[in-house]
DNA sequence: TGCTCTCCGTGACAAAAGTCATCGGCACGC
DNA sequence: GCGTGCCGATGACTTTTGTCACGGAGAGCA
């Protein structure tokens, strides 16, 4: 129950001002009628736009985006504001439009255990809206970002009226539910070393550079949300990066990895055991 | 990789007369027509009754749900036999008519971790018919069980015809989800120890029986099948179970449990750590 | 009766995971 | 310039987990 462990993947860029926006427009305000405040009135010429990338919603026509985006309330995050909190009632989903956020469960002891890294275009929090029960998770912002919040009976109504919606959230939600258990067959099956591998070998393959040394790749987070990220703690992940670095197999510096033996690398994710 | 562990669940009552019968009407007779065969013909009259008590079908008119039936292929398993394996394309859903079915992942040391156990009325494998990707896990009956097939065509028809039954595979999904979530948050967070506590008290609560010496349980399952349910080796169980009991907090005889302190019992899930 | 299987419990280890504490670096703000 | 906080590395331990190997109980079968 300690720890005060601050937000995590908030950095220096913060701004209270842009916090205090992100208050300001809460929670119930999904009541709210558009026009009344110049600035969000301009955000909502916006959300149609955004609201047509969004998977789940494309395919829509031009009026019933409108339609959305007339209940759509933008809402403004700072890095590591909370969005909302595992447990609390649901009042509906929200679509990010710009920016990232992280979905994660936290233990009693302060770990944190990451679910998702969402970006523009995604839609959080669609499946609590359904079974009416409250959030089973936290969501907090990553970086400066703008979400919608579409309130539980207009998304249903929404549902309801054109099932082909109703169609793409359910893939949506496939693809979410592959991910969970993904990571239950990794937490479940394979060591903190297999689970790093896997991540590097997956961010190489993603975004690594191909140099003479090898490929580089640079590791987008700290130490402390790579562990929340792959389930352990920091000193699990700093001793196996050393070990993996000792063998061979990489070579680190700061953030930077440069993965000399993706081979072996590799050959660590289909290990025997 | 080795590993010949046989099937798990699968005990003394098998009978292969009804495997063949499993086997004969496979896969691929989704195209089937309905009164070909007599013994067919005959459960088909029983799948509208069936359909009507499944959660997603649920609210269906009378006509609808025959039209329903016809499409519905049944098929019977005997115990331990698979449904359908983790990889293997995905033809479409099936509604739990009778028995029991286990959804679990496997790994390549031959370890298996349960992902969900379902009775009658439950449906399996709904998400991956939307997502058009594989099935993410395997299937295996645990008694003898007959599951109704219905395929991803018709039901994806039936989805967009009946926008209300969309709503409901939401419900249920949300559910499935949120059980996940669990499963990771437990295997992340939690020890054999808590998660064998924590088994026992939810055993406790659904079915025990209170006794002068405490509350009395029956495991339903091996140590083999519990560890995996709870994500660990049999050992583990077996070790822990010890312990416990040598704790003075439960009594062990077989698979009969008393537990005789169940606060210390419920003390130990919510513990520190 | 003996054979085979599954199931359960355990001892002996080995390996992995996690805790605690310490140290040094770096950025930021006052 | 100095305190404060986050970040990373690492040593020293403890606990937990998992593996291997064995032995014994009980059911089913020829």
């Amino acid at each position: 129950m300690a720890v005060t462990r601050g937000c995590p993947l908030a950095r220096s860029t913060r701004s209270d001002v842009v916090r205090f926006r992100g208050k300001f427009i809460d929670h119930h305000l999904h009541t709210f009628q558009s026009g009344t405040i110049c600035a969000v009135a301009e955000i909502k010429i916006n959300c149609g736009q955004t609201l047509a990338k969004v998977s789940i919603f494309s395919g829509l026509t031009e009026s019933e985006l409108a339609f959305l985006a007339q209940r759509a309330v933008p809402r403004k995050f700072s890095p590591g504001e909370t969005v909302f909190s595992e447990g609390e009632p649901c009042l509906g989903l929200y679509v990010v439009e710009s920016g990232h956020i992280r979905i994660f469960k936290s233990s009693a002891g302060g770990r944190e255990q990451v679910l998702s890294i969402d970006g523009p275009g995604s839609s959080v929090a669609e499946l609590p809206v359904f079974d009416g029960g409250n959030y089973p998770a936290s969501v907090t912002a990553i970086d400066e970002a703008t979400l919608l919040f579409v309130s539980k009976q207009d998304f249903q109504a929404l549902c309801l009226a054109h099932p082909q919606v109703a169609l793409k959230v359910l893939r949506v939600v496939g693809a979410r539910l592959r991910k969970l258990v993904g990571i239950i067959e990794e937490l479940s099956f394979s060591t903190v070393r297999h689970r790093l591998a896997s991540f590097l070998s997956r961010l190489a393959r993603t975004e690594g550079k191909r140099t003479p040394e090898g490929v580089e790749v640079t590791l987008p987070v700290s130490n402390q949300e790579l562990a929340s990220q792959i389930g352990t703690v920091r000193e699990l992940v700093s001793r196996n990066l050393s070990r993996l670095q000792s063998e061979g197999m990489l070579k680190i510096d700061g953030r930077n990895v440069i993965i000399q033996d993706m081979k072996a690398l590799d050959a660590e994710i289909n290990a025997p055991e």
